[in-house]
DNA sequence: CTTGACCATGACGTAGCGTCAACGTTTCTA
DNA sequence: TAGAAACGTTGACGCTACGTCATGGTCAAG
């Protein structure tokens, strides 16, 4: 009558939300029609949204104004929901249009420009940058990291990042250099001057708080010992000029 | 860097979603920067809404068509949630406008009327009817249960109803009697001259299924046993009448 | 050496039932 | 009248995507 298996009025039992009926002399559970006007009352509820604890709540409650509590509250979710499914929707539309255009690529359209311009394959730091900038495209429309994706969307700045691209070649010559090589010096001062005013802004900012320090460290350790020294020696001497 | 807790990455691990990490000599997981970029395809993927298992689909099949086809699915999913939940708030709006009115009731406005005009307490026949009609209102704006409420819901139109409601009295006087009465008889007779035609023809296609036919003996047995009779009578003669 | 802050594995809890499993009862059929 | 099919009973595990202990090892600071 109702709609709902056996197993689903067992559970209401279970939970306390139905009563248990009288049993047969064989043990059998025997339904009146009141069981069913019980149940049909717990169905519309839990099929409103509820949770059957809530449920169990309101009809505890018999009748209170806690009802309407519940009902404008679940009504608030439902609303967050509503608008969170139609965010989804949105973002899934626009990776549809996106992969009609470009089928191979897993972000965005410009940011998969600039990463076709990198040099590839024989450079480990445009590898680095690659993986860095593929992240930053990632999270960047994603929820939980967008305080870490605005940190680096400058750099994903078709021109911003097009002016720092000839200093990949000079990094990767230190690829296998000592550390105390004096090129390591060279190139690091080299970078202080000519190094767009977007990355540079960007870069003391991360230094700024104490997590994004952190991950700097870890990120020089992806890098050869001799890349790594020249941003230690840039970071110096970016934070003494200020 | 990805906002996610460690119990979630090794969730992902374990999984199959995401290569574990190299050891360190202590064992703990030493990440690289790699491990973050796949960790933030997963999590863009998971927030758009597609299960663990799909995702692992996706990143398996690498960049197949497969993913086209997952998204438009999973659009096509959400559209129909975004509907469900539509559906749900506006029934809920209308709970709540319903309850602003009348705050004891706990199915329709007109529905409540009728309720209200039914002899309260002292008659066996009018408590049951209430309940059967409390059902029907009940599944009426439920899901399930709509094919059953469809047969009943003539009888929760006020005019017919009223007009049978007279014959209440006469159910009740047979409360205790002998089912082998005479009264039993006649009563069934007025029954079958006087009942209005919207009654009578949902009995009759309630009687053409099989199921309902069930119903009805169960319904049977929550009444004195001289009432049932009537219903029983009631019922041959109808039929025979077609 | 202790304290606290990490890391590791393993296991249980969550919501709302679906789905066996193992066994007794009733009803239909040969 | 016996056996099969179709019910009923309780009990327990499965599913999603992790959160949250429990228990124990590791490491840096006081």
């Amino acid at each position: 009558m109702v709609g709902v298996s056996t197993r689903t009025v067992r559970h209401y039992h279970h939970l306390g939300l139905l009563p248990e009926p009288e049993r047969l002399a064989n043990g059998y559970r025997e339904y009146r029609l009141r069981d069913a006007v019980a149940l049909a009352r717990v169905r519309r509820l839990a099929e409103l949204g509820l949770s059957l604890d809530e449920v169990r709540d309101v009809l505890a409650d018999d009748q209170g104004r806690e009802l309407r509590e519940m009902l404008l509250e679940l009504d608030a979710d439902l609303a967050r929901e509503q608008a969170a499914i139609a965010d989804r929707r949105a973002r899934l539309a626009a990776l549809l249009a996106e992969a009609d255009l470009h089928p191979d690529s897993t972000v965005s359209p410009d940011m998969a420009e600039v990463l076709r311009g990198l040099p590839t394959g024989s450079s480990a730091f445009a590898e680095l940058d690659r993986e860095l900038l593929t992240l930053a495209a990632t999270l960047s429309d994603s929820e939980g990291g967008a305080e870490f994706a605005d940190l680096l969307r400058p750099l994903t700045e078709p021109e911003a990042y097009a002016r720092g691209h000839a200093l990949i070649a000079r990094l990767d010559e230190l690829a296998d250099a000592d550390p105390g090589d004096p090129l390591v010096a060279a190139v690091a001062r080299d970078l202080a001057d000519h190094l767009p005013d977007e990355m540079v802004s960007v870069m003391l900012a991360s230094l700024d708080d104490a997590a994004n320090g952190q991950w700097l460290e870890e990120l020089l350790r992806e890098l050869p010992a001799a890349q790594a020294e020249v941003f230690r020696l840039l970071v110096t001497q970016l934070k003494e000029r200020g």
